[in-house]
RNA sequence: GUCCCUGUAGCUUAAUGGAUAGAGCAACUCCCUUCUAAGGAGUAGGUUAGAGGUUCGAAUCCUCUCAGGGACACCA
């Protein structure tokens, strides 16, 4: 049932009526902060007030003064149509012209019933049957270590994933790896002079060893810029299939792939495919055939580029010395992906300087007719910076995403011992409870926030594990676990128990009505996170949700009350229970029964 | 220089053009012989960077100024 459809298609109804058929009325229907001003609430009187005018429009009779009284008249023309379905209990109308809609306790209760009932499939839906959505996430360079930098990625877009998938659309989520380009005429140029002039043996090699090179040949172009160029003789050769430079990238390759996997095991983070960039190598040819055919590539100083109606700076397709660049790798995994999947939306989730590459790739791929417009979105996630600045491989200054996560669990396991939690657990669980909540604090600092904003690195801001952090959230879930483990058969499966047996005869209160209400707007909120491409908002629901329940947990008891009223109040810590594990799974967040 | 993004309490931040700008941290005061105190209640803290404008209504939209960040063809 979408309520906001039902009542917005009544609202207009009741427009019509009134005669405002002839104007376009942009009304809101939107779920209030508070919970005094109902449900729902729209603007549609002040909206439609402006509009009216009673000295032009004699259709509404002169008591219409002001949106408060036409705010009025478009109640006693909804009142007629929303008593046909039992969901709005009572709608009233409340300067300066709002109109609020509230939920009738029968609609309350049967979606808290529904939540117990479906369980995990709680709050999502099947709008994106038989659509496809390719999610292009993570994407981290090989050859580096995981480091804070792409955290941002994978966990967003493991967020997104999972919420479409929850909305039923089929999600290939793919990690385009950075695998292939010029970085690694680098690597190898400083490979083979270490090998000369250090034994360095390729075999050896660890990932540190390799991001020390690669900081190590930044530091020797600054003295002798002519490296440069044999990076770039390096890649080139790379590419046109020299046997050594092929080995020695396969070995990185290698070392880097042990690397992620174990980090996107701790982060329990996976992908549909992982297609890198050296994917698209034998993809190119065809691409810069498209571009001959339509006739917009163009030859300048020396590399092959196209030019962008409005965009200053050309594309440039495959640089001077015959090397192709990502931009091309790029446009041949658009062209890919359409072909395979033929998706609904290709969404990159990477940082927000690639904004301008997107801009020209998205261009561009629509001048090759790639795709049609509107499929490619980019969702740029604010910066990391350190305090000093950007953080750079290349200048050395990186934050490995390890090294957070491992003091994040050692954070998590100390607190736990100051706050003498978790002191029935065994060893072995405690150590498990500590990871869970170290790493999902981390995940959690980072969903939590809208994702466009730029994040100064922070060790005490990631790993907060108290007030609005994960472990606030999964400690409410285990509360509720901890409740309902004291009761073990309950009772109750069926609508008519809840609306027959509880209801007639208790009357919930105002906490109890909150948290019900609440719940009801979470398959709304979803889908809103997937529209928006805000996993935040999900994260804001979750909070919102944990403060009502454990205001609520703190001034009524739950067991022990006996009768309706803990039945009543059972259902509800199930129903929070179930949408807290939900809502978290959707962010990639684990649940503990206990902590 | 041009273009893009951001600016909310001491700090980190929330808020589809709506109602009293909502939280967390830090500070202070309370609440565990009661279902998990990694919790709850309360106090204090705001000229939403500044100035104009649009609107019945602006943190949100427009213009300018200031501050920070980013991008601007041979890194990805």
């Amino acid at each position: 049932m979408d309520i906001k459809k039902e009542v917005g298609e009544a609202i207009k109804k009741a427009l019509e009526e009134l005669g405002f058929s002839k104007f376009k009325i942009d009304f809101s229907l939107e779920q209030p902060e508070n919970l005094a001003y109902g449900d729902y609430a729209t603007n549609v009187a002040m909206v439609a007030f402006k509009r009216f005018r009673p000295k032009t429009d004699r259709s509404l009779d002169e008591k219409v003064k002001n949106p408060l009284d036409l705010a009025r008249k478009i109640i006693e023309k909804l009142n007629k149509q929303l008593s046909a379905f039992s969901i709005i209990a009572k709608v009233e109308a409340v300067p300066p012209g709002f109109i609020n809609f509230y939920l009738s306790q029968d609609y309350l209760f049967t979606t808290i019933l529904r939540s117990i009932v479906v369980k995990e499939k709680f709050g999502g839906s099947q709008m994106g049957k038989g659509k496809t959505v390719v999610i292009d996430y993570s994407s981290p360079n090989i050859a580096k270590p995981f480091g804070i930098g792409h955290l941002r990625s994978t966990i967003i877009g493991q967020a997104l994933c999972n919420i479409y998938s929850f909305l039923g659309y089929r999600v290939i989520g793919d990690n385009h790896l950075g695998d292939w380009g010029t970085q690694f005429g680098a690597l190898l140029c400083q490979i083979k002079l270490k090998i000369k002039s250090e034994k360095l043996k390729v075999e050896d090699l660890t990932i540190n060893d390799l991001e020390r090179l690669y900081v190590e040949f930044h530091q020797e172009v600054e003295k002798n810029p002519d490296l440069e160029v044999e990076a770039r003789k390096w890649f080139k050769r790379l590419e046109d299939g020299d046997e050594e430079a092929e080995r020695i990238w396969q070995i990185m390759v290698d070392i880097s792939m042990k690397e992620f996997k174990r980090i996107y095991g701790l982060l329990g983070v996976s992908f549909d495919v992982v297609l890198g960039e050296s994917f698209y190598v034998d993809k190119m040819a065809g691409v810069i055939a498209d571009a001959q055919d339509k006739g917009i590539i163009k030859e300048s100083r020396g590399a092959k580029v196209i030019n962008i109606p409005g965009v200053e700076t050309p594309a440039m397709l495959v640089k001077s010395d015959g090397a192709t660049t990502y931009f091309l790798r790029d446009l041949a995994a658009i062209k890919y992906r359409e072909k395979k999947w033929r998706p609904l939306l290709m969404i990159y989730e990477v940082g927000a300087d690639q904004i301008f590459h997107f801009h020209q790739l998205f261009a561009v791929a629509r001048m090759l007719g790639y795709l049609s417009e509107g499929k490619l979105i980019h969702v740029a996630h604010g910066m990391v910076r350190g305090l000093g600045g950007k953080l750079s491989t290349r200048l050395g200054k990186t934050i490995h995403l390890e090294a957070v996560l491992a003091e994040a669990i050692g954070r998590a396991e100390e607190l736990a011992k100051k706050a003498g939690v978790s002191k029935n657990l065994s060893l072995r669980e405690r150590k498990k409870v500590a990871k869970i909540v170290g790493i999902g604090a981390v995940k959690y600092s980072d969903l939590k926030q809208n994702p466009k904003t730029d994040v100064i690195f922070d060790w005490d801001k990631i790993l907060t594990l108290e007030g609005n952090a994960g472990p606030y959230l999964q400690y409410t879930y285990a509360r509720c676990k901890s409740v309902l483990s004291k009761k073990e058969n309950l009772f109750l499966s069926t609508r008519d128990d809840v609306m027959k047996i509880i209801l007639p005869k208790y009357q919930p209160n105002f906490d109890e009505l909150a948290i019900a209400r609440i719940i009801c707007h979470f398959e709304e909120v979803v889908k809103e996170a997937a529209k928006s491409f805000s996993p935040n908002l999900i994260a804001n629901f979750l909070y919102d949700l944990s403060q009502k329940y454990n205001n609520f947990y703190n001034q009524h008891r739950i067991l022990g009350e006996g009768g309706k009223k803990e039945q009543l109040r059972l259902l509800l810590t199930l129903a929070v229970a179930q949408t807290l594990k939900n809502g978290l799974n959707l962010l990639g967040i684990d649940v503990l029964e206990k902590m």
